[in-house]
Formats: C-alpha cells, structure tokens, sequence
DNA sequence: TGCCAGGCAGACA
DNA sequence: TGTCTGCATGGC
C-alpha cells in the first residue's frame, strides 16, 4: 500500500472539506471542481496512475495547492504504526481509506464551516457554505465564490437578519458572534476557541486539525461516538497513535460511515 | 411522519 | 461535575 497516494474521491468523501465537487468520469479519468479561500481548481486525476493535474499556473500549484494536499507530509510512518499494533478494525479502516489525507484548510473557513456542520447534515452543510461564498464572497469564474474573509463579513453583516435565508437555523447566532467577535480571539488555540459563543469542543478540535493541521486532535462526533461503543467496547486509547490522531481519527470515522452505507457526497 | 444530523448552551441536581 | 433538554431546518 503506498502511504502518499493521494485519492481526491476519498479526500471528497471523508467529511473533512465541504467545497470538493464531481464533475465528471471519463473512462481514464474523474474531473473535480475544487474551492478552498480564494482560489478554485479543476483537478483532474488519472484512474490508473492516480497522477493529478490541476488546470492552474505552475505558482498556484506551487504556492497554494501543493500545500493544500500536504504533499510535504510522508503518511509511511502512520501506516508503519497502524500495520505493527494488532487493532483489526484501524487496519481495515486504513486499507479501506486508500489516499486519504489530511488537508491544510484555511483556518478561518474551516472554523466557519464546523461551526455551520455542528448537529447538522452534510447537504445541508454544503449547500449553506455556497450560499454564504454566493451572498458574501468575491466571483472568481463562472459564478464560483470565494470563501468569505471575516473582514469582509465583518463590514457585509451589519446585523444578524443579514445571515437569513442561507438556512443556518440556530447557528446563525453562532456565526454572527464569531462574525463580530474581536480578530484577536479568533487564533488557532483550544482554550481560546471555547470561549467563542457556538464553539464546543468538537468544532475547536476539527477548527484545528483541518484549519491548522494539528494532528494531535481527535475530534469525536456522533460517528465516533457510536464507533468507539460499537467497536471498542466504550473506550479507544489513542495515545499510541497521537502524533496522528487526526489521521487516525478521519479513516476511522470514514470506514465507520461507509460501513453503515452512508457516501458523503 | 418521525428521526437524525461531523453539537452546543443553559438549567438543574 | 455530570446529565438532560431545547434548539432550526432539511435529508432520508
């Protein structure tokens, strides 16, 4: 199994990001649209060679995608880890998430869209997200939105009816508090993100393992909560593995999902 | 029609 | 400190 194939199929599926699209199949290859901040992408991955080619200039590709994927992180030692211990379930997961990754998001989109994700469901999720890039972002092709800055949002939302109709429900108070809260809160630590009104420890650990590549966090959901108590018996020790928990968290809850027959996309 | 969703805040014991 | 409940709204 090679540990740095990279899979966008599984990357999109995993939960992890919000803006992956499908485009198209070809017999050779899968077409996908791909938004993150201010930039968008057509990727286009060979079926065979899983070679991919982004449809941007040599600099985007350098400066912003390439660090998108983690293409610097060699996942070997995690696979190493995970194939010496004797946990029957993480090796299937790990098998069963060929490709995956852990993405480096924007800190600030990746708060915004967990504090939208919290007791909600995926459609929904992405379908509020692209109205908030449609309502408040920049067009950067074809009617393709930029994720919305908090600066900009900061001067767009004078008031909180500002936010209807994008189907926030209950989170639309979270997301105008953190909309107006004070820049200097709004930092990639633990402590200071529970402060911030709607987010809990849940949506602080995805903030920091998507937003800020802190593989140390272990974010448990609902998923993870069945998981651990359908599979472990109530309790997981992730200590053994926590320089990768993030990772070992994301294969487990995209294994966990699928086999309960739910696809994300 | 009812349950559930990548949870959280607030009340209460 | 731990447990319970209400919360908006759309997918299934």
């Amino acid at each position: 199994m090679n540990a740095n194939f990279i899979s966008l199929q599984t990357i999109a599926d995993s939960g992890q990001c919000f803006r992956m699209k499908f485009c198209k199949e070809t017999a050779v290859k899968q077409i996908w649209q791909i938004c993150a901040k201010d930039k968008c992408v057509l990727a286009h991955q060979d079926k065979q060679t899983g070679h991919i080619n982004l449809h941007c200039d040599v600099e985007e590709a350098v400066y912003f995608w390439r660090p998108y994927f983690d293409i610097s992180t060699d996942y070997q030692p995690i696979y190493d880890k995970i194939n010496a211990l004797e946990d029957k379930f993480l090796k299937s997961a790990l098998e069963y998430s060929k490709g995956m990754r852990i993405l480096r998001q924007d800190f600030w989109e990746a708060l915004v869209s967990f504090l939208i994700s919290q007791n909600n469901n995926i459609p929904r999720i992405k379908q509020t997200i692209e109205g908030l890039c449609e309502r408040f972002g920049r067009n950067m092709c074809s009617n393709v939105y930029s994720f919305p800055t908090k600066e900009v949002l900061d001067k767009q939302v004078t008031k909180l009816s500002d936010l209807d109709g994008l189907g926030l429900g209950y989170r639309q108070k979270y997301l105008y508090a953190l909309i107006k809260a004070d820049s200097s809160a709004i930092v990639p630590e633990y402590d200071k993100l529970l402060r911030l009104q709607g987010v809990g420890p849940k949506v602080a650990s995805c903030a920091l393992l998507y937003g800020n590549h802190d593989m140390t966090q272990f974010p448990v959901d609902t998923w993870m909560k069945k998981l651990i108590d359908d599979v472990y018996g109530g309790h997981f020790n992730i200590e053994p593995y926590r320089e990768w928990a993030g990772f070992v968290q994301q294969i487990m809850f995209y294994y966990y999902r699928h086999l309960n027959g739910i696809k994300l996309l």
